[in-house]
DNA sequence: ACATAGGTTCCAGATCGTGAAACTTTATCT
DNA sequence: AGATAAAGTTTCACGATCTGGAACCTATGT
């Protein structure tokens, strides 16, 4: 009930559906989240939210909030100490992050594609006091963010539907974005700079798996005062010199 | 479709049901379940395990592997990276877990209640070569695990409705059970000989919550040989030590 | 090229989920 | 306390939605 042409009807899940997108609401919520909160941010009925609500704490999937609310349940908070499929990559590209981190100050990032956008999975901060705040476990539009550009350029992930707007600079022109993208595709790595927030430049390299499609990107972001057009390509040299260390070690590791 | 009496059948979820146990199915599983996989272990028609896997893929919560088969999804792996709700309570415990372990040279765990057991979320080994494996993110039996039972004892799990017997040694009589959760109330830890598994030792004492109640339990766990009977009052002394200590600097620093 | 297994789509039928309202429980106000 | 409101659960008849078998794809291997 949202995208524009191309919508197959897709029948026979609208409880599921409901469901799925109940769950979500509730695990994407920092605090809990109660019946009436989510009547009124789905306008499903009110019994009808209750049964599913019901549904999905019987399977152990959510939980009732000692407060009151509905929150993550026992299920997902153990898939959660688990580790999830991404620890394996965060775990063997940290010492990458931490030394480009340590050359630039700056924070690097460590992004795969998720499913709505692009997911941070990873970051570690550098030495300046002005950096991006910690936005692991956050999402943000492919298009205008460095690390989304290089997956999109990379078979890692697809343009998007549609391009909102989040600054005056953000990309919202198909034809330009994929001039980006051709660019980066050319010279490896992509860049923003105020187009997802403004004064916030990114610097981003594709980390590329086995059947080379990128699986993840690297950046560096930074203040525009401290990150210039043309410190771009210095860094993406670095992250790529420091990252081609790591799957190297990988390779030997796994030959 | 298990319990015995008190049965309620809960109507009006078919489907959310279905699709909670696939769900559930393919997060605990280690690796991709495929369809088939999955239609033999459910009982359920090709067609509507396809359908309800499609629906749950469409929402981001599951994702089809790379090598043929379902997994979690981009949705729950970008939960498990910010941590979900034991996150907190973990990090508070590790350094008493680390001195404990230190101390007795055995395995420490920590372990919640879990939707279907007791569910281990963290773990710090002890240096004996002999000791636990890795079980975290694993579930036991709440009926003959030390940190169930301790559980029970303290108003933080229910007595499960079924005592399936794991060694000969299992307490499978629930007059008996209540006889070792009422051993735990009054001395303030529960022990299990060889009722998870032969020659497996455990001490248990529990993590109260404001309410007074055990939100977790911390065990120490080694083979029969090493930890006597004679051992378990010391145990439990030091780890109450040690958690006093932890938990005596929280209320100062929440004061 | 053929065969096979694994997966998806189709469709009629009736089971199952729906929503409004009644009901119960919990919180808030005077 | 008592009254009132708010939040949540259960009920029930209706019909929209889910079901499952079979037909239909589409890879993969021989």
């Amino acid at each position: 009930m949202s995208e524009e042409l191309g919508e197959k009807p897709v029948t026979g899940t609208q409880s599921i559906d409901r469901a799925c997108d109940l769950l979500m609401r509730v695990i994407n919520s920092e605090d809990p989240q109660t019946l009436s909160e989510l009547v009124a941010a789905t306008g499903l009925a009110k019994g009808t939210t209750s049964r599913i609500l019901s549904a999905l704490e019987r399977s152990g999937l959510l939980a009732r909030s000692t407060v009151g609310g509905f929150e993550a349940g026992p299920v997902l908070n153990q898939f959660a100490v688990r580790g999830g499929a991404y620890t394996a990559l965060i775990g063997s590209l940290t010492p990458a992050m931490e030394r480009i981190a340590d050359i630039t100050h700056e924070t690097v990032s460590l992004a795969v594609t998720g499913h709505n956008g692009i997911d941070n999975i990873a970051q570690v901060e550098g030495s300046y006091l002005l950096g991006s705040r910690n936005w692991v476990g956050e999402s943000v539009p492919s298009h205008c963010s460095a690390a989304g550009k290089v997956l999109i350029a990379f078979g890692g992930a697809t343009v998007p539907s549609t391009l909102a707007p989040r600054t005056t600079e953000t990309i919202t022109d198909f034809a330009l974005l994929d001039q980006h993208i051709r660019k980066a595709r050319e010279v490896g790595y992509a860049v923003i700079r105020n187009e997802l927030e403004q004064g916030l430049i990114a610097v981003a390299i594709p980390v590329l798996g086995d059947n080379g499609k990128a699986i993840a990107a690297l950046s560096v972001s930074g203040p525009a005062e401290r990150i210039t057009p043309g410190d771009e390509l210095h860094i993406a040299q670095l992250m790529r010199r420091e990252l081609n260390q790591v799957q190297g070690l990988q390779q030997e590791g796994a030959a």
